[in-house]
DNA sequence: ACCTGAACACCGTTCAAGT
DNA sequence: ACCTGAACACCGTTCAAGT
């Protein structure tokens, strides 16, 4: 066929292929011959839009961060917004860890990437931006608010890289009394994964700010 | 040569080898044929050992979950142990996320296969069965020692799986103060990586257990 | 039982050739 | 500029053959 007078593919249409490989059959599937069976082209067509594999990797993951709501912490959208209507830095966070582990948990398999860090991705770069700025303007010390936004961060990917309830086989044999005395039960977790999972999220989440909250109100009392 | 007098394998050298491999050179650079020809073996030579490769990896993955500490969970290394000299649930879970998360850290790149569960590793269950055993031991009811099992996982495994610090490009190019008015010193953080990624895991562990010891007070208060 | 080389169906990537 | 087939150096795994 050689060069089409209207181009097969484009970096988005790469991009969402990738994506749904990755979340239907994991990373491994992810080969550069297979996602171009997927487009229908032919391996090396990949190459005119995609420097390597690692490029397009890259630009799936940015896309997936892309998903993240960044609204709560004011900021570009209502530049004009008098200061008294920011959302308190607490609420923010909450409402931010949710979206971040909803947009994450969509795509379990990428999460081991997406982990690496920013980098030079763009919208990864804007999320910890957005965040920093926020803590920071809300009165936490630069330092604080660095170790805030990675400890989110830990605790959001954590979180959203596999599933702790599925991670146990649901097959009661595994559990023999003399080894593991208190997993008599662990087999039945696998059935419950949604509501295991979620609940220890918020669990998590809510102790979280709540050992945040106390540490600021110390800060305060210092000052 | 064929089958020498003495094995020139064992699954145990198998297992260090690898996650030297692992180490060094990260998760994709472990192919069966590059740990045989480190190991001065031909490739096939593995699988006399180990059925595939993720069997192998399985127990590399063990290995290393075998290095937490869980001893401060009491059980089986003190069966005539005086009720009341058993840790106190919180500093439990301080000393074990800690030891945990050093062993997990010193190995990050395999950190995304380890995060996906127990499956059926031996280490791995007996590590969430001391944690899962010495909550409800403490009065947590068991829904709650489960969340609680897995919400500290999440942390531990996010805060090991990458530092955050390293994630952010130490080429001050990167942060436009345009895109990023917050971002002007974030070209400084790798260079802090190991102090960045310590604190922020440290505050987020203690924020964890405040935030636990506040609920813990509640249920007490209610009964 | 434990090692070997040969072989199979895969990889990521490069490159010359086509329009 | 954007696609193709051929080619290179890799993969995981199977298998028959050796001791």
């Amino acid at each position: 066929m050689a060069r089409p007078r209207t181009p097969l593919l484009s970096r988005e249409r790469i991009v969402t292929a990738a994506l749904r490989l990755i979340d239907e059959e994991g990373l491994d599937a992810l080969s550069t011959r297979r996602l171009a069976t997927v487009l229908s082209v032919s391996g090396p067509s990949l190459y005119n839009h995609f420097a390597t594999k690692d490029e397009l990797l890259d630009a799936v993951v940015d896309s997936v961060i892309g998903e993240v709501d960044l609204s709560m912490f004011g900021g570009d959208a209502d530049p004009g917004l008098p200061v008294g209507l920011t959302t308190p830095w607490p609420q923010a966070l909450r409402d931010w860890a949710r979206s971040y582990r909803a947009a994450l948990a969509a795509h379990p398999n990428i999460v081991p990437v997406l982990a690496q860090g920013p980098g030079r991705r763009p919208n990864a770069l804007r999320l910890a931006d957005a965040v920093f700025g926020h803590l920071v303007e809300s009165g936490w010390p630069r330092g604080q608010a660095t170790r805030i936004g990675a400890l989110m961060r830990y605790f959001v990917t954590g979180s959203a890289l596999a599933s702790f309830a599925a991670g146990f086989p649901a097959d009661a044999g595994v559990y023999d009394a003399a080894d593991y005395p208190h997993l008599g039960e662990a087999h039945r977790l696998a059935g419950h994964r949604g509501a295991v999972d979620e609940g220890a999220f918020e669990t998590g989440l809510e102790a979280l700010l709540d050992g945040l909250v106390l540490r600021f109100e110390r800060l305060a009392a210092r000052s």
